[in-house]
DNA sequence: GGCAATGTTAGCCG
DNA sequence: TCGGCTAACATTGC
């Protein structure tokens, strides 16, 4: 779930939910997806507190208050973000992390299946981003400083586009839908993109992230067409063009149709 | 039981 | 120094 399209769905979820609210108190249900604050703090340094907006940089999504301290939120694998108001049938759902108690009886909670996600507080986000080496968002990115970041890069264009440092935001999924779409293919040198590649790269970059956020990030809405639907080693081709052949990246699976996008840069 | 799964990161090697 | 690879983190489902 949680790549750049998923964490801007809860964005949208956070802002939406907290607006108008305050936060009544925080509990913290398993510790493992704290980092650098302990349940207690965490508690204390947010209650009573109104928040004033959010940020996104990549997958990273931070509850912005007045003065600080921030929320920061990172959800891992299977991290999400669910609201509950109060009333009958709202349960929480099972790998329910953290619950943040909103005035008016709503909770936002923090569920994550595998805790690989994290809850903490940050002083102030810029440095946080810092901290944590993000690249400028994959959505802010015009044309040339795309072109000038693949250029400077050594690395293959797949393992450049997951690079959190270069561009924030997209990962696996993701990636191997943007090069199927952008028609390259995922084995060239990132420095060998050329200039049409580059516009269709940005093109399909943008396409791809905004018709994933109006699905929902939910894959059954996607396009038809979309190699998401197809991650099979052998699956044939959205666009009858062969089959998808799997290749390995960084310990990971990715998914590419050598018949669309082999040589093609 | 084995294997893989949307992410991040430390350690190793060339 | 950089890039690529592996393992680890933790949990579940096929």
């Amino acid at each position: 779930m949680p790549e750049l399209p998923d964490v801007e769905i809860y964005r949208r979820r956070f802002e939406r939910s907290t607006r108008g609210r305050r936060v009544e108190g925080v509990e913290a249900r398993d510790s493992q997806v704290l980092v650098g604050v302990g349940g207690r703090r965490l508690d204390r340094d947010l209650r009573g507190v109104r928040f004033t907006g959010t940020q996104r940089r990549g997958k990273t999504l931070y509850g912005v208050t007045t003065d600080g301290p921030h929320l920061r939120l990172h959800f891992g694998m299977t991290g999400d973000l669910v609201v509950l108001d109060k009333g009958p049938c709202q349960g929480e759902p099972r790998h329910t992390r953290v619950v943040f108690g909103l005035s008016g009886g709503r909770r936002l909670l923090f569920v994550d299946q595998r805790r690989l996600g994290e809850v903490g507080v940050v002083q102030d986000v810029d440095a946080d981003i810092a901290d944590h080496d993000l690249g400028p968002d994959a959505l802010d990115l015009a044309p040339p400083e795309l072109a000038s970041l693949l250029r400077k890069s050594q690395a293959g264009l797949k393992a450049f586009l997951v690079d959190q440092s270069q561009l924030a935001g997209l990962g696996n999924i993701y990636t191997d839908e943007i090069l199927f779409q952008a028609r390259l293919d995922p084995r060239t040198a990132a420095a060998d993109v050329g200039d049409s590649g580059v516009r269709r790269l940005h093109r399909q970059l943008h396409r791809v992230v905004d018709r994933a956020v109006a699905a929902e990030a939910d894959p059954q809405a996607m396009p038809r067409g979309w190699l998401i639907h197809r991650r099979d080693d052998g699956a044939a081709c959205p666009r009858g063009n062969g089959s998808i052949r799997s290749f390995s990246v960084g310990g990971r699976r990715g998914y590419w149709c050598p018949g669309c996008q082999a040589g093609r840069h």
